[in-house]
DNA sequence: CTTGTGTATGCAACGAGTTGCATAGAAAGA
DNA sequence: TCTTTCTATGCAACTCGTTGCATACACAAG
């Protein structure tokens, strides 16, 4: 129930149309939020007649005109509320582990190749992890490789909370995030990957 | 979509009432895959009538009686299939994050105590794995208080895993995840409060 | 000149998931 | 005795999310 929460907070880092914030959803802010453009036309609509947002139509040139969506009071007022309420515990869905465990009443050998694609698929979104971090916060010349978050790869740094770079600093903060993420994903995924090499080979 | 997987491999582990179903996934297989007795009473229902599973009344001294769940053949069938066909990258929803990113317009000190229920819950949840393992593997001396990710530092026992206990080393592969998460999230938290600290002070 | 790709917006239908409520037997305690 | 708690099952209403489809403009390649 927070779809909305998660579009406010993309419009105040930058206004843009639903098909800006679509392809914000597959790349930087999608890496912990998903949402289809249909939901996020939908959920714009809604938060349009509530007054949360405002529109204002944009002409382009060399593509259809788009509606550009900026944050209204209300919009920042409703995201006030929700951050100064408590929230439990995230709900998970983790379809590999579940695949993992049904592999014991089936052939664990046969995952072996599933695994390697999502280990091959964390592998390459820790890359473009520690790209985004190079290019956006070069001053962190942390382990690994690092190279950017692509987490909100605008060009422009935001420039509005009070402290001009709180929001860098915890666009920051969720980068790191992502970044230990994948690396205990791939840390797992070997471990799982020896486990099944393990009862394949014991057959 | 893969509810009624999880339940078909929940009830191959063990056959069990819709309540039960529901008490497993509180625990143990809720902390990947969450789902209210509601919905699970639903699919139960649909699972039954499409015949992936049986079901067996059983009376109970004591209590009320309850409908025993167990797979079918056709159940199987479809697990097997599922098992089989690659899923994709798991969606997230990391309310946190965006809470976090949307912090930089509002006080990111405000956030503190928030982060802090998140670490306290996060600390039991490990602890809870912890002490699955230690009872459910007591073969794996691992770290149990020490650092690290417990991924690597889990020596494998060199004894070959017969098919009969290949569930055992998947669901104890499985529960090493949890645990790595955990620690990961732990770890990230501190860093998380680290940062909103600064930000506040920096005032 | 047709096809394909990218930008830009949207509807309709369906299935998944949540919330609130209801029932009912049995045990435990006030 | 009355209330609460635990086991056990379920309906109804609603919202959220996904899937499939449709439209329309612009540009580039074949």
């Amino acid at each position: 129930m927070a779809l909305e929460h998660a579009i406010l907070v993309s419009l105040l880092e930058k206004p843009g149309s639903g098909y800006e914030l679509a392809r914000r959803f597959e790349r930087s802010i999608g890496y912990f939020w998903t949402a289809s453009h249909q939901q996020i036309y939908r959920v714009l609509k809604r938060m349009e007649s509530d007054g949360w947002v405002d529109v204002r139509d944009v002409p382009q040139q060399g593509r259809p005109d788009k509606k550009e969506y900026s944050v209204a009071a209300l919009g920042r007022d409703a995201l006030a509320g929700w951050l100064h309420e408590p929230i439990q515990p995230e709900s998970v869905r983790h379809d590999l582990a579940v695949k993992i465990r049904g592999a014991a009443f089936d052939d664990p050998a046969a995952l072996i190749r599933e695994v390697e694609r999502h280990r091959q698929a964390h592998t390459e979104r820790l890359a473009h992890y520690l790209a985004g971090q190079a290019r956006d916060f070069p001053e962190s010349r942390s382990p690994g490789t690092g190279a950017g978050t692509g987490l909100d790869s605008d060009p422009h740094p935001v420039a509005l909370p009070s402290p001009p770079d709180a929001g860098r600093e915890l666009q920051h903060v969720v980068l790191r995030g992502g970044i230990a993420y994948e690396r205990m994903m791939l840390d797992w995924l070997d471990d799982v990957l020896a486990t099944l090499r393990r009862l394949g080979s014991a057959r």
